[in-house]
DNA sequence: TTTATATTCAACCAATCGGTTGACCTTTGT
DNA sequence: ACAAAGGTCAACCGATTGGTTGAATATAAA
């Protein structure tokens, strides 16, 4: 919930997490789907979803007694715009920038707080 | 040195190290002056550059007695490609975006491990 | 040469991390 | 009613993290 910079890049710096984040690309998962490709226990998974989810990189909905696992990518854009201040993104124009964004059906950040 | 995934985010996790990008992204700085701004020790603050040019997020080049750190913008690429294989650059015209970054005098990965 | 400056090293500390196991709760199926 | 399946919880473990302090090292200045 408290998707901060912190959590955010704590939760990408796990390569268990970012897998994870990688096959929900495909597709919601329940928690017992998500864990089967691990040699970790059910519980681990468990908890490196609670930390995907703590940092919104994922959201979590029970349906019955299976839990769905959705990716949230949304929660990357804070971060992702962080990163940009320093890559090669310097020196771009970025009222260009942000018109070709604009031009691409991509809402920033800004824009979406002021609706 | 090995700028993985796992290393880059976990630096990026921290928010003094961020702090400590931010700082450099005005100017070179050496360690003493990179940690005047913070309540911690000079030790702590070695400590963290040290994450951050592990990382390959700086570089630290001994002159006399002063270590310069200089930010190495280059090391977010991985990371930010990876990134945005996940947020709203997801259905974006990639050829209509590298043409615009290429007006924009940006150099992409790829295109640089050509030359 | 002596002294101050810039930085790291080494040892230590409390807190956190990723992992385990076994008990537990809830929902579904027989 | 009972058993199985889906997940979480709680307690524990070793390793790592971010921090400290004091000593050590190297360079520069007096």
């Amino acid at each position: 919930m408290a998707a901060t910079l912190d959590t955010v890049f704590m939760a990408l710096a796990d390569p268990t997490r970012r897998a994870i984040l990688s096959m929900l690309l495909e597709d919601d998962m329940a928690v017992t789907d998500v864990a089967e490709p691990f040699a970790v226990s059910l519980a681990a998974i468990s908890k490196h979803l609670t930390v995907l989810a703590d940092a919104g990189l994922i959201s979590q909905e029970k349906r019955g007694r299976v839990k769905w696992c959705k990716l949230e990518p949304d929660a990357l854009r804070e971060a992702s715009v962080w990163m940009q201040g320093f890559g090669q993104m310097d020196g771009v124009d970025l009222d260009a920038f942000e018109q070709f964004l604009a031009s691409e059906g991509v809402i920033l950040a800004e824009e979406e707080a002021e609706q």
